[in-house]
DNA sequence: TGCATATTTAGACAAATGTCTAAATGATTT
DNA sequence: AAATCATTTAGACATTTGTCTAAATATGCA
């Protein structure tokens, strides 16, 4: 879970995972969303990668970033576990 | 939401609320779970208590600390709002 | 092959973060 | 009031983080 919050700290990633939403986006699509230079999207993207939060797969010249919605499932649970007092595990 | 992303950054912060799903906590019960200085404890509960994780109420000479269910619940509907494509708002 | 577009890598830098020790504050008890 | 226990505040310090510019890599097309 580590990565997944250190992925979620920042409010740029943020962000990206919602614009990823209601469809998957190019590198350059989502970097058009912020004041912000294009490594820069690139590093939280990568970032967003290691926590498997998103995939990514080349169309070409361009990588296509999904939200990997099994591993907001993963976060969900986490969630959900601690609001139930006498969990087990 | 950033405080509260902010708080779940660090691993000891993620522990503490865990430790609290089944019952309040002193400070220093809660310092004693730790090998962690009591002032860096000391620390990250302001920093839970500022995201309005916990919420702390004196009992004499302790400080009792208690899991803030509601702002956990807060968080959860972000995280299913992030698994709802075509969500208004 | 060579040029244009898309994206990443490298390196620098200021700001934020987590930790510590020492000292201060708050409350209890004798 | 003084001693003691619980906790926080203050200040220092090393590490991590987010950002930038410049340069490198990857792909597509003329």
């Amino acid at each position: 879970m580590d990565e997944i919050f250190k992925a979620l700290r920042d409010p740029t990633r943020r962000k990206i995972l919602q614009l990823l939403r209601d469809g998957s986006l190019t590198a350059g699509e989502i970097a058009d969303e912020f004041d912000i230079s294009k490594p820069s999207i690139s590093h939280h993207l990568d970032l967003l990668k290691r926590a498997d939060l998103i995939t990514v797969v080349r169309e070409g010249q361009f990588l296509r970033h999904h939200l990997n919605t099994t591993v907001v499932e993963d976060l969900l649970r986490w969630v959900i576990d601690l609001n139930s007092p006498d969990h087990e595990k």
